[in-house]
DNA sequence: TAGGCCATCTGGTCCT
DNA sequence: AGGACCAGATGGCCTA
């Protein structure tokens, strides 16, 4: 059994409440005794770890001012025995302090859980933005920050130097230090020709952040598959996780070559394979003063706006800028090479004119 | 079954 | 005092 709050951070205090209410019940129907599918979450936390062990919602009102007695010396409890505790013995809580750390560590906790949820949406808000948005799956946290790490720089090549985003160097900017599956899929979302698995695998030279590699896997990709079938993987490939692939972003950026951020239809429409339209939520705007942030961070129910869902979108009506304009931008760490692909992504990319996309 | 990823709890620190 | 942020710990889920 697995219990989980239903939208933690929807309401704050009936959410406070409910939980309130389902760890009451949930302990008294245990016997005090975490149960298994307590785990972690809404558990009580390691026990012994802090100074002060209000954890224990089990404990018996009656027992609070014998609470940090006798067992914590010999560390001994029966069965919940665990490391001795060192170090100086806790004071005593009154009952009343007690019960107002209590609910101070429950406010805080369901505080946390909203921010982390926060965090959660924003991250979410930032996949449907990357060129291989997948609704079947989706990408790791960790992923997510390096493909769009990534596609900052990519794109910023494509500003700056009018590099075409169908080229091999903007592929390999994009796989730079990704994971293979999320290579794959990268290469999946981009026509890649028959040459490109020995391209991404040239990428293992030099993987930064501590990425895994990208080689091995993806040399084996035949040429026949047209990766915008929608599809990975393609046979002959170790399986990505990915499903479907929403590879309508990617081609997006092809309006770069129709003119300078050439207006195009919405995002929605570019899937020529047939992949359902891109349906998830939408982005806010995003504007670009010194780097690229969103605006205002979309709460999750914000989230359902109609915003565009790709940059590319907000592209059309940036004023356009010679990509000559853009030269001179700092490398990574402070000094990239701007076409050396394989040197890794800027650490710093500064965008100097205030541009609203 | 191991490893990756994730959600949650928790206590510490900093700031208002 | 209380909130935001952070990192460590823990256990669940999923996949290879």
């Amino acid at each position: 059994m697995t219990k989980r709050f239903g939208k933690p951070g929807e309401g704050d205090v009936s959410e406070l409440v409910s939980s309130l209410a389902w760890l009451e019940e949930d302990l008294s129907s245990q016997d005090g005794e975490r149960g298994p599918e307590m785990g972690g979450r809404y558990g009580l936390g390691p026990g012994g770890r802090g100074s002060i062990e209000l954890g224990s919602e089990d404990m018996d009102q009656e027992e609070e001012d014998n609470y940090n007695d006798d067992d914590e010396e010999t560390g001994m409890d029966g069965e919940n025995e665990g490391p001795k505790r060192r170090g100086p013995k806790k004071k005593k809580m009154a009952r009343g302090r007690q019960e107002r750390f209590k609910a101070r560590r429950t406010k805080a906790n369901a505080r946390e859980r909203s921010r982390m949820h926060g965090l959660n949406d924003a991250l979410d808000v930032l996949r449907k933005v990357m060129p291989c948005a997948s609704k079947t799956q989706k990408l790791s946290k960790i992923e997510t920050l390096r493909l769009a790490r990534n596609y900052i720089w990519a794109l910023s090549e494509v500003l700056e130097s009018g590099q075409s985003p169908e080229s091999h160097g903007f592929t390999e900017m994009l796989c730079k230090g990704l994971s293979q599956p999320t290579s794959n899929l990268v290469a999946g979302c981009l026509q890649l020709g028959p040459s490109a698995p020995k391209m991404i695998n040239k990428l293992d030279d030099k993987p930064f952040g501590g990425a895994p590699g990208l080689g091995s896997g993806v040399a084996g990709q035949p040429g026949g598959h047209h990766p915008l079938s929608g599809h990975y993987p393609s046979p002959g490939l170790p399986s990505p996780p990915y499903g479907s692939l929403e590879a309508s972003h990617i081609l997006h950026m092809k309006s770069f070559e129709g003119g300078p951020y050439e207006q195009h239809p919405s995002p929605n429409e570019c899937s020529s394979n047939g992949t359902p339209p891109y349906d998830g939520p939408l982005t806010p705007p995003l504007s670009i003063s010194g780097n690229f942030a969103l605006k205002q961070e979309p709460s999750p129910h914000e989230a359902e706006r109609n915003y565009p869902s790709h940059p590319s979108h907000y592209l059309s009506s940036l004023p356009h800028y010679p990509p000559s304009s853009l030269a001179g931008l700092p490398g990574p760490q402070g000094e990239r090479s701007i076409h050396s692909p394989a040197s890794g992504p800027p650490t710093h990319l500064h965008i100097h004119r205030p541009v609203t996309l």
